[in-house]
DNA sequence: GGCGACATCGCATCATGATGTGAGGACGGC
DNA sequence: GCCGTCCTCACATCATGATGCGATGTCGCC
């Protein structure tokens, strides 16, 4: 009935060494479940690209932080400025606090070290495009001691209300603001059953319309 | 009973939900390479035991956060001011950025979700004893955010996007959930009014639905 | 004295969202 | 076996949102 919609996750790889980089492309062409969309080698010819691409066009972009010419960090931040909510991930040898930083600044939304294991980096990529943020712990580290100097704020805490697996999943699509159809296609269930998730949803949230819910979602972490 | 040389994680466990507490200790108990070291239902009680323990008594602390009396944020902040290098894993329900930030200014080292399956949890306190800081994806993604806007951008700004006054004002609407009719009114404006600021702020957002709008304004603090 | 950016309004059209009502199957607890 | 919760789907209807095309008036500006 369905038909067999592969859910590939389209990689942009942007790698100035060579041989690196051929590794890579080998293993995204022989991982199911991950498809190469672009390669190149440099952060110029690889905006060149975004620039006439489309946001369906590719996933999620894995960003050598040592490129020649325009660093990996900088060519972050020109294609985000593009595709804000695009997902990059870094990927380095380096861990020092500056680059770090500079990379999330940029907008990254992982870093990956380059002595990742294969299985390891895959599966950080598909937490990457999920919206997650995998770092490595060192990486992870460092970037919580950066956020302990910079800041110095006491918290409280909420009431609870919990959401089902599923409920979560469809707020999670609305956070993405996807369309009710395109939630459905994405957890492979019916339009209406979406529509029936919402419902609760906003009876959970005590909200009438996708914005207040989506705004409640992100402000409370809910997803 | 004494064994001459001990690499088993010997872990403290303060949690107030006597049966995820109880489940916990099972799970520690019979987890070759964990021990449980003590096992609290408050921080009152932990941290009197830690008052009176030596360094070498533990390895590591899953905290929860929400507890009766003393929260577990200010408990971190107190065991650390006493046991500095102590590694603390906080354990909550909820991922909201403020209590993330809280939880790591007081010192957490990790950030673990109860929703955490038991294998990835015992991973997680491998890594944080390890001197590793394991988050759960959402977690990291709301950790770099509060990154981002806390140190202001060095190097290469995330593509600054100036909205009109009015598109602020409209875009805050949204945000609270109003209705292009709310928001007409509330700005005494007509309601094609309205319409045409949200296109134009769908073009600079590069959005096509409110919800993706209230995303962006949200995570990103435009409003 | 036209040019560009902003704020304002209108109309039209199609797509999508909001809500109500109803209902069957799976599963776990009592 | 019954009850509650969750997941699933369907149909209906009205309200709202998404987008395209245009238009007027005010500023500040070179």
């Amino acid at each position: 009935m369905t038909e067999p919609a592969e859910p590939r996750l389209r990689v942009v790889l942007v790698e100035d060494d060579a041989r690196y980089r051929a590794s890579l492309e080998t293993l995204l062409d022989n991982s199911p479940g991950f498809a190469l969309a672009a390669s190149f080698g440099d952060a110029e010819r690889a905006l060149a690209w975004f620039a006439a691409a489309e946001r369906f066009a590719f996933d999620v972009v894995i960003m050598d932080v040592e490129l020649p010419g325009m660093s990996g960090i900088a060519a972050t931040g020109k294609l985000r400025e593009r595709f804000p909510d695009a997902a990059v991930a870094m990927l380095t040898v380096f861990e020092e606090p500056k680059t770090i930083l500079a990379a999330i600044c940029a907008g990254a939304s992982g870093y990956m070290l380059k002595r990742t294991s294969a299985r390891e980096l895959l599966a950080q990529l598909r937490s990457i495009a999920d919206g997650g943020s995998p770092m490595s712990a060192g990486v992870a580290r460092t970037v919580l001691e950066l956020l302990r100097r910079g800041h110095a704020t006491p918290a409280s805490a909420p009431g609870r209300l919990d959401l089902t697996e599923r409920e979560q999943q469809v707020l999670r699509g609305l956070v993405r603001g996807l369309s009710y159809k395109q939630v459905a296609d994405d957890l492979a269930i019916s339009h209406d059953t979406v529509r029936t998730y919402i419902r609760t949803l906003y009876k959970k949230l005590q909200v009438h319309n996708v914005a207040a819910a989506v705004t409640r979602a992100v402000r409370e972490g809910l997803v």
